[in-house]
DNA sequence: CGAACCTTTGAAGTGACTCAATGCGTGTGG
DNA sequence: CCACACGCATTGAGTCACTTCAAAGGTTCG
């Protein structure tokens, strides 16, 4: 059987042992289908007792304002791991709506507690892919902290790209972007129109060519400069990570 | 001997063995002072080889834009863990400086891995403080993406001052805030000059005190309304946990 | 007693917002 | 097969929150 987007996933950051991945398999059973602008889990309602891997589509997570408006706060692609905040929480902090037909495995976030005691290897992975969300996450807060609009939207392909290409490997500078315009001003912190003036803006630029549904980087060179970008996904330091666990032995240090 | 800020600020989450207790001392050690202004790691500089538990002061990271501006990423009190960003990678991702005299323990990223092979329960604690970093960032993302001036600051006092709470249990409306007007400009997204006017603005609207380095919230309901503010620090959920570490036997499910 | 740092104020400019409307493709029901 | 509705992209005009540039007032400290 050919590995999952989630272990590729993994498999892109650690070579992992034929125990581990039995062990992440664990993860993967419970697949069901989402419909594009279905809710998988919504802010403050029901408990955040599961976590979900995404197999296939497109997800992202968001909290609305009392005036209505609304925060993209994560974008999740193939491979990722939605609702993360459950592992702190009780009640989702966020909405994860479906951008597109999607895919997605549910698993009890109590699933991860043989994880902590037989696999410290991978608990040190998941531990070392929340810290880089987290870095992520400082990224986007300095972009839409400290740039302009034009920087925010290049921060925002260049990642999209990037997060693409760890289960994609073939993808370069053009790739589907399903998400409308409201969307993605929603995720930079703009109003549609001014984000559709600047996406004009860009295109006459020769930044991007941009059509409904789809995107090509003309200059990426430019647009990493705008944006003062680092692909943060390439690859993670485990000089600290603990012995691997193997099938026959419960490991030793 | 009393417990540390951080044995304080774990405790408040989580009933330590006197095993836990143990195996935390040993990330305590390397205690050392660093004045008002000092830098202690920068961007892209030196390796992230080490995470730092602070004891006593005041700490932020941040980073820097090419026009000289700064994005302040967080702030960080007594109790807590900075650098974990060095968790995932090799090199530092912000720059952290002291913003008053303060004191701080190195320990090396190393001493991590006993914690993950000996104390699962200790690692699960770790990850859920990082997904709950995870949460705030995106609160304060949905702060500066999609909320005015006077929401930023709001937002800013409230976390300040419940964080604080944590390991001072006596904090209630009044506290000292030592960061200049120009430090908290660029926590928000803001230039100095701005800053200055919504605080004024603030005054006089009756909803805080401020005095250089002393702040007191004068109608915390109006802030917490204005800034939509969840305090997140409460409590963890911890039923996923695996069994603590005692010092005799070494656990079993 | 002046230098350095921070806060405060004034005035003018601009990037992004609001309100308002048109265009455009797609699906759907009459 | 056309009329209509709906969702999304585009454009225009006026306004406002926040910025830039410029300078003055307070404190603290050597």
């Amino acid at each position: 059987m050919a590995d999952s987007c989630f272990v590729t996933k993994l498999k892109h950051y650690l070579d992992l042992t034929a125990a581990e991945q039995k062990a992440l398999s664990v993860l993967e059973e419970g697949e069901y289908s989402v419909a594009a602008g279905e809710v998988v889990f919504a802010e403050e309602s029901g408990d955040a007792d599961a976590l979900y891997v995404v197999r296939d589509g497109l997800l992202h997570s968001s909290r609305l304002m009392k005036d209505g408006g609304r925060q993209i706060l994560r974008i999740f692609h193939p491979g990722d791991v939605m609702g993360t905040a459950s592992i702190a929480f009780a009640k989702p902090s966020s909405t994860a709506v479906a951008a597109v037909d999607s895919s997605i495995c549910r698993f009890p976030k109590t699933s991860l507690m043989s994880i902590y005691t037989d696999y410290p290897r991978l608990a040190a992975l998941f531990y070392s892919l929340g810290m880089l969300e987290n870095v992520v996450l400082c990224d986007r807060l300095r972009s839409i902290g400290r740039s302009d609009g034009e920087a925010r939207i290049a921060l925002l392909l260049l990642d999209f790209r990037d997060r693409l290409k760890i289960t994609r490997p073939g993808t370069a500078e053009a790739f589907d972007l399903p998400l409308t315009q409201a969307d993605i001003s929603d995720a930079i912190g703009m109003t549609p129109i001014h984000t559709n003036r600047l996406f004009m803006r860009m295109r006459t630029e020769g930044l991007i060519e941009w059509t409904k549904g789809h995107v090509r980087l003309l200059d990426e060179k430019r647009l990493a400069d705008l944006s003062d970008y680092v692909n943060r996904y390439e690859s993670l330091d485990k000089s600290w990570y603990p012995q691997p666990t193997t099938g026959s032995q419960q490991d030793g240090v």
